[in-house]
DNA sequence: GTGTATGATTAGCG
DNA sequence: CGCTAATCATACAC
């Protein structure tokens, strides 16, 4: 209940926000959350909190004793009713508890920084592998009139690639935008892949294994191979849906 | 540090 | 809903 209560009303991921922080707060493993960068990154807000937090309820403590020693020394001089020394005291508390309010306060927008930088995806951008951009890249250009996999393919080329589907999709996206935008340069690419596939059909087929028999590019480039702009390609599942 | 490449996100279109 | 185009934010190369 710590964080959790603060945290719980601005998340705009829906409640996972506000259970990682439950769980962090507890300190319990969390199980959805897989980064294991994020949750050390988490645990460590989550300690500096602790921190802060027992500082100033020993701050609190310290200080209130503080006041009480003075008003006690005071009393010799006038008279002090006990509820004026519950009052002050009430007084510190509140004080204090609102500072540990805005401990919390901050500490939450920490953890919810954290949680976009993280769930940012953007953020966290990693090329493809080798192999993957291979894949890819072979069937756009073998697919260069209809560079349009269905959604099968589409999960075929994911499994292969060891990313989502939707990464594929983006992937498409990305690429048939910047293949029009510079269809020069792309052609080059082209040029490489309808090589590659002529020289030795399709080199990549295994899924899992990291392959360090990886087999350098062909040093000789084809020779004047035909651009595909618009081969006919006849191997396209063309798939039903 | 700067520039380019690249994956992801977003607005807008049909 | 999937696509395009623009844009963001980072990885990578120099």
């Amino acid at each position: 209940m710590l964080i959790a209560e603060g945290v719980a009303g601005p998340e705009k991921g829906g409640g996972a926000g506000a259970a990682a922080n439950a769980s962090a707060a507890a300190g319990a493993g969390d199980s959805a959350i897989e980064h294991s960068d994020y949750r050390a990154k988490l645990s460590q807000i989550r300690q500096i909190y602790h921190q802060e937090l027992e500082k100033y309820e020993q701050a609190c403590n310290e200080f209130t004793t503080h006041v009480m020693n003075l008003l006690r020394e005071q009393s010799r001089t006038r008279p002090i009713t006990p509820k004026e020394i519950e009052r002050m005291v009430q007084i510190i508390h509140k004080k204090f508890s609102s500072i540990q309010m805005q401990l919390k306060q901050s500490t939450c927008e920490a953890v919810m920084i954290l949680r976009s930088r993280f769930l940012d995806a953007r953020r966290r951008r990693r090329n493809f592998s080798k192999q993957a951009s291979e894949i890819l890249n072979e069937y756009f250009y073998s697919n260069l009139s209809n560079p349009y996999p269905s959604e099968e393919e589409k999960e075929a080329l994911a499994r292969r690639c060891g990313i989502t589907i939707n990464q594929v999709s983006n992937w498409f996206g990305n690429k048939r935008i910047r293949y029009k935008k510079n269809i020069g340069k792309a052609q080059e690419e082209a040029n490489l892949y309808a090589a590659k596939k002529a020289a030795g059909a399709s080199p990549y087929s295994m899924s899992g294994t990291p392959g360090p028999m990886m087999s350098p590019p062909p040093g000789e480039d084809s020779m004047g191979y035909g651009i595909p702009g618009m081969n006919g390609s006849g191997y396209s599942g063309v798939g039903q849906q």
